[in-house]
Parts: structure tokens; sequence; C-alpha cells
DNA sequence: TACTGCGTTGAAAGCGCTCTCATCGCCGAT
DNA sequence: ATCGGCGATGAGAGCGCTTTCAACGCAGTA
């Protein structure tokens, strides 16, 4: 049923080898029945099994990416901008998603139960050890989002947050006159509120803020932080004083909390967000907020993945990205200049 | 370098073909050869080669997901329930995005480019010739999800939308006393817009409203849909007027839009939504929606898929899934028994 | 004794491709 | 005339698997 390099040998009256040439482009192939082929190729609508070749050549084409969850804004950005360059580079990505508390088995579906990736890119927002040790049997090229996984080759994106975090910091202090900075996070294990928090520790104490208990752990929902909020906002309101969550979704709770309290933000209490999700511009005030650079996250990723096939050898490499500062409404803004950063 | 059914025979003392035969637990092996064969592969870590037995199969269990965009809550709800139903039938997923505009060759790309996909379920927001005609050359099992595309034999799994927006229109009217209903929807072409439109219609001249000049047409965007509120929501605004957006981003634009020209929803004016994604439990006052079941819609085409591989010469099936009302705040409930349909 | 049936196994033929190696014709050099 | 070199092509060997078919041993039956 399926046309193979049979039937388009025999139509352009030449042997399989010199199809499999043409189709690869190597060896060069007298121009005229280069055209021949071709042309057989294209009236019997050819198009060379993958399995086939796959079992010669040991390759697919195709590349695994692994989350923690495949919803919401932060995955589907990281997803699209890996989808790009995959495309780009004539790849294509098969997802799958791993929940944090996963043993591992959803990696090595992904790879060793199915064989089918040439490599994989993984992302992990808490580690564990059966998450280890499925990492250590990934026998292809690996690269791991976001993180490090010690006592496994890989190469690795990391997000420079500290970069994004100081730079908000300052701003709140140095540019809005803020006070005192409340930091919600997400869970206490979790690495990015890890290194958020660090930062937020360092600046406060550098710039000689008093923290106190002015630090919370909720779980980047929405709704826990507009609770949070309804029952301390007007405790925390002030001109002087700033909430920072550690993602937009919790920032956005808080602001309908403020507003829902009759505050004005930013006036009475700024509110300002992290990651720079659609979210962020879905709020009013807008947020502001530190953007992550998602969808270069994912496309960095399937780059790494790309070179590590041309050089299997070289030394395991780290992309890092910059997280930046943008700023929007959500704070008080009293040097103008600054508002230039602001999108839409 | 990677251990195959050789090996595995080898080890056992036998031949490949009994190990293939432990493999794919057919033609009855005896008992203790089975047990031999099976510590040998355990021993080994050995697991058969994709591509060999694709080869032979013509099986991948490989699913092709092809959707309009791979951005936002709407669509990784869809992502979501593929991947987990695809999962627990065995199959692994591919994912890829086609804009609206795209000339179909996406949609290729997926699939005989690639030809790797047992199946294929793709999802159009806007059909074209070139995109029936890509699906015309589709020669696997192929579902179409939310639509259906003429002179293409394909299953669907299609929403009814109707039921949802009568529902709605008939709480607005019946339940909260509106007599005056602002629809707001996609692109005129879309073709989920086009159905809640036709439905709209119906509804608002059964019960005698005038519609009048109260049809806009947007983007499904927050901003635009603000920017539009903005200047509009004074004009709307009277507690007998509703605004029915097309999708919940656009509804929590209109409700940011009345906040901030200062009146209360769903005092001064009900704003509605539409899907019931996250988005609509994260505004103030949550979104009274509809609520479209994405993820089943997802895991409907996975099951969809498989059936047709069992039995490939069964009519063309379609599933209708319902779309349900969801009654939260944002609408003037004065009927209490019905706020128990409301969810968080 | 010969034959049949059954449970179990192995040999071997591909599946559609890539790639190595051999072949062939043709050229200029010896 | 003989030979080496070169461009172009074909023959054929696998890649790792599934599957058909034959073989084998061991009943049970005629």
């Amino acid at each position: 049923m399926s046309v193979s390099i049979q039937d388009v040998a025999a139509k352009a009256n030449v042997s399989i080898s010199t199809v499999s040439r043409v189709l690869n482009r190597r060896n060069i192939v007298n121009e005229e029945t280069r055209k021949r082929v071709e042309s057989a190729i294209s009236d019997l609508g050819y198009t060379p099994n993958v399995f086939a070749r796959g079992l010669m050549l040991r390759r697919s084409h195709i590349l695994g990416l692994v989350l923690p969850d495949l919803h919401g804004e932060f995955y589907s950005e990281i997803i699209r901008g890996a989808n790009l360059r995959a495309r780009e580079l004539g790849y294509k990505l098969m997802i799958s998603s791993a929940a944090a508390k996963d043993d591992g088995s959803e990696l090595m579906a992904a790879v060793a139960d199915h064989g089918i990736v040439d490599g994989l890119a993984v992302m992990i927002s808490e580690i564990n050890t059966r998450i280890r040790e499925s990492l250590k049997k990934v026998n292809i090229p690996l690269v791991v989002l976001d993180g490090d996984v010690s006592g496994v080759k890989h190469d690795s994106v990391v997000i420079d947050q500290r970069t994004g975090t100081v730079a908000m910091l300052r701003h709140l202090v140095q540019q809005c006159g803020i006070r005192r900075i409340v930091f919600v996070g997400g869970p206490i294990t979790n690495i990015d509120t890890i290194e958020r928090l660090s930062a937020y520790r360092e600046v406060t104490s550098e710039v000689g803020l008093q923290v106190g208990d002015d630090v919370y752990h909720l779980d980047y929902q929405y709704d826990t932080a507009f609770e949070l909020g309804v029952k301390r906002v007007l405790e925390w309101a002030g001109q002087e004083a700033a909430v920072f969550a550690a993602n937009d979704e919790m920032a956005a709770g808080f602001i309908d909390a403020a507003l829902a309290a009759g505050l004005s933000v930013p006036d009475d209490l700024s509110v300002v967000g992290f990651d720079d999700t659609r979210i962020a511009s879905m709020t009013r005030p807008r947020l502001t907020t530190v953007r992550v650079p998602m969808s270069s996250m994912g496309a960095a990723a399937i780059d790494l993945l790309c070179q590590r096939f041309d050089d299997p050898k070289r030394h395991a490499t780290k992309i890092t990205l910059k997280s930046e500062l943008v700023v929007r409404e959500s704070c008080g803004v009293h040097d103008p200049a600054l508002s230039t950063l602001s999108t839409i």
C-alpha cells in the first residue's frame, strides 16, 4: 500500500542505492539521474519510512520534553519556545509531564521505555533520589532545565533569578521608597523560591530593611494568595509597603485582595510579581514583575541537545538566561524615566 | 553497545524467536523457558528497539496532537487531558501547533512528513482550503476536535456549546432579571464564536430582548476587552445589563474595566465569560461562566483514535460533550438555590 | 509399525532503509 | 596496448525485530 524506496527505484530505472543517495544528498549523483529520481519521488508521493531509517541511523529526530506539569502560562511558554526551535532544527517534540513527587517512572517512560527520543530535556522542581536514579540511567543527551542534578552528566539551562530579584528589590527601595517588603514564596522546598528568598534576604539586610515575620510560603496559587491577602492586607498597607510575590498569579491574588479591602494599588500598597506571564498584563493595575524568559529557556534546551548531538564528548555546558525587571503600574514609580521599560 | 534480542537469546539459551514470543506473550512458551528468558531480559536490562519493532508492526504507539496554539489555559488543558489518557492506553503524545492561518504544512509535518504517528488529533479554529487538502492526504486515523471538515473522513469530538450558552442566557434573564445583554465574541470567522453568537441571537429574540448594536467582535484578548470596556462600560451600566464575553479572558478585561470606572460587578453591571479556565476563578468577583470540558475533549480524542485502531472500518463517530453553566459571583444571583452549582 | 496430533522450538524470510564494497566505463599517462 | 584513477552506479550485507513454516519429540491411535 505505501510506496517504498523500491518503487521509486523501479520508476526511475535506478537501484535503491541511488535513490538513497539522492535522499541523503551525499555522494554526488549524476545531475540527470538525480532529476529523474526526484521526479519519481514526487510522482509517487514517496516519503521514507521513519522506522527503517531509524533502525539504520539510530536517530529519530524526536526530542523529549518532560515538565513538572503541562498546565498554566509558565509551562506552556516553555513548550512553545521548545516546539518552535525544535521545528527550526528539524526535530519533533514529544511532551510529557512528571509530577513533582513522581518516582521517576514518568521519566523512564519517556526514555528507555520508549527508546525513541534522541535527546531529553527535563525540568524538575523538586529533586529526589528516585528521580536522580532515573536520570542516571538516561544514556542519551540530557538537558536539565532550571536546576542541577549532581552525580548525573548533563547540560543545563538556568535562569539567573538573582539579578532580576535584586533589581526588583532595589527598584522598590530606591525608586519607590518602599521600606517594608513582604515576601510570599511558593513551597519552602521549591528550588525557585529558595533562590528568590535568598536574594531577598540578602538585599533587605544590605539596605537595612527589617524582615521579621514578613516571609510567607504558599503554593503559587491565586486563591491562597487572595485569602492571605484578605487577612493581612490592611495590616501591611502603607505607602512604604510592598508585597513581593514569587509568581504573578499570587500577585494577582494580592492585588484583588487589596482592592477588595478598599485599598488602592499602588497608592496604599505596592504589589509585585515574578515570571511575567500573561497574567501580569491581566491585572489592573498591571503588574510590575520580573521577566523570566521561559520560551527562550525551552529553545535553549533544544539548542543544547542538538549541539550535543554534533559533539557528544564536549564538556557539560550551562546556559544562563538573565531575568529582567519589568516595571508596570502596581508599584509607585517616582522616576518616570524608568517606565519606558513598561510593556503595553 | 545496546543490548539486543540476540543477547537475550544467547543468555537464555534459546532462539530469538522464543524471546520474541515471550515479549509478545503470544504462542504459549513453556513455563520454564519463559522464566529463563524473562530473567535474562531483566538481567541485561533489555528493551526492544522501537524502530525494528515499528518496522515490522507498522505501529509506533505515538499519537499526534495538533492545536491552533500551544499557549494559554485553554489549550494546555486539552493537552493535559490527552496526555493523561494517552498514557493510560499505552501511547505517547507528539504535540505541535498549527496557526489558524497555517497553510497546512504544519499538519503535513506532523503526519506524512514524519510518518511516525499512528493517529492524529487535530483542532482547527479556522478552516481553509489548504488545510482541508492537507487533511485529505492523511491516511491514518484522524480525529477532528471541535469542528467538522467536510470531504474528509474522520471521527470527531465536539462541544455542545448551545446548551451552555442557552443556559447562561436563560439564567441571566430569568434568575438575574437582566434585560440587556451585550455579546462580545472573538473574530467573526471563529467557529466557536459563530456558534455562540447564533445561540445568543436565538435566545434573545425568543425572550424578546433587543440586540441592536450590542454585538462586538474582538480577539479573545484581555487587553482589547479592557479597552472596549473602558469606553463603553458606563454606557452599558445598569442593574439590568450584562456583558457576555466569549471567553473568560475578555470577561476578566471587562470586570477590570468596570471596576476601574468605579462600577460594582455585578451590582452595576453583570459580566459573564465562557470556557471556565482558571482565569474564571482568578477574578474578583469570580466569573459566572460556561464550563467547556477541555481535558475531557483531549481524552475523548485519544479514545476515538484508539477505538479506530481496533476497528478501522467502523463508521465515523462523533462524541458530543456538554457544556455547563457555572454560576459564581459576577452576575447577580437572585435565587440562592442556584448558587450550589458554584465552585470554590 | 506407522501415522497423526500436539506442544514447543528454531531457521529463516523479510520489513525499508543506509552504507560499504565491487563493478564498470572512460580518461589520460606510461 | 596496458594501466591507474575517477566518477557513477549497483549488489548485497546488515540494523533488530516479528512471523511463517518446518522440525522435533512424544504421546495416542489405528
